[in-house]
DNA sequence: TAGATTGTTAATCGATTAACAATC
DNA sequence: TAGATTGTTAATCGATTAACAATC
């Protein structure tokens, strides 16, 4: 659908341009330009004209970047000027941390709903917006009642695919994935939040910066 | 140090070819390809033979690799050969969940301290572990005393960057972050992992996928 | 031997960066 | 006007992929 395909690298610089923005504005700021991006994300400020070229025009030459018509633009392009509810599946550590996140309210994700197969969490409340954990058997029922457009999975590895297969049945647009899996998907977009796979890249780094092959 | 500079997307996909090895030797298999690995992962099996001749030899020809060997080696060049001694700043959802992950102590990451500014959490013990809560005062010492080499930001975007420059000076080795924030810092290693980068980016995609421009 | 699969080089591809005319 | 900074093109850079000789 979309006319010229975006760059991975691209989708994400946009979401820290956007976090830039609003670090900005909230100093007072009126206006910006790429040189000042740039800095403050150690980018060159020619990729941030190239990465905002691929939507419009929203800089003024000579002048830099308004920061609420930039934050705007943003935040349309990124899909964040409408809300988003998120259901969680797995009511474990991850699941009910997500759900408490502040981080992600602020964008204007709101959890709306947990899903857990132990019986004596189904039924009960988790966190001070008393989100409800439902009964996996209730996964699409939910998903159409509640409008829940993002899937995220927060269960074990092996039991990632088949919640992510049923997620996929019941419509989900999206999901984000906390397994430490890789997950094989059609007809949905994938995200993946792989934490261990962050640790052990952190420790090859340490390592090769002290264990140099000689 | 290192003799050659690895591209930051091979490390990530070592970590990968890591947990796919230990998948297959789960499944009672001996041996595999680069063929195989490729498919497994969605990867060309040129491209896992070139990002492992960074490091070695660890195939034969014609038949393929050795998978108690080859996961050896990925240990050895992961850094993971060795246990990592992990503490947490930030003892509120996120840091609690992730001190309770499984899927870290399974790869040799033992979170031996959280730390809080909060007085009624610190003296207290998190999980079934019973990892100790202690003060931010006691930072540095913990760190020498607790052999700690990994450190991990779990507390506010604005406290984020503070935090960091204290466990620099405190000689951490790499720190994994996960507060929404860029930070600035030199003699350490950083990853970053940003769940509400994440969650843009799914919504920049399915946003894409439905609103191409016309 | 014939078939399979590696390690490595060379070709291709795509992303980043520099340069600059346009223009505020 | 002169200075600043954009949007965009062209050049550069680096990563991925294909191809193939080596060899098990």
């Amino acid at each position: 659908m979309s006319p010229k395909k975006i760059p991975d690298p691209v989708a994400k610089r946009l979401a820290l341009y956007h976090r830039c923005v609003n670090t900005l504005l909230n100093q007072g700021k009126d206006t910006t330009s790429s040189k000042e991006l740039g800095e403050r994300l150690s980018l060159k400020a020619s990729q941030i004209r190239k990465d905002l070229s691929y939507f419009g025009d929203f800089g003024k030459r000579g002048m830099g970047y308004n920061l609420k018509y930039l934050r705007e633009s943003l935040e349309h392009i990124l899909g964040i000027s409408k809300p988003w509810n998120v259901g969680i599946v797995g009511a474990g550590n991850i699941g009910t941390a997500l759900s408490n996140y502040q981080g992600l309210l602020k964008d204007g994700y709101k959890v709306v709903a947990l899903f857990d197969r132990n019986p004596s969490k189904i039924g009960t409340f988790v966190g001070t917006q008393k989100i409800p954990i439902y009964s996996l058997n209730e996964l699409c029922d939910k998903i159409k009642e509640l409008s829940i457009e993002i899937g995220v999975i927060a269960v074990p590895a092996n039991h990632a695919q088949s919640i992510a297969d049923r997620l996929v049945e019941c419509g989900i647009k999206g999901i984000v994935n906390f397994a430490p899996m890789k997950l094989y998907l059609k007809n949905v977009i994938l995200e993946d939040v792989d934490i261990s796979i962050s640790f052990k890249s952190l420790t090859f780094k340490i390592w090769g910066s002290s264990h140099g092959k000689t």
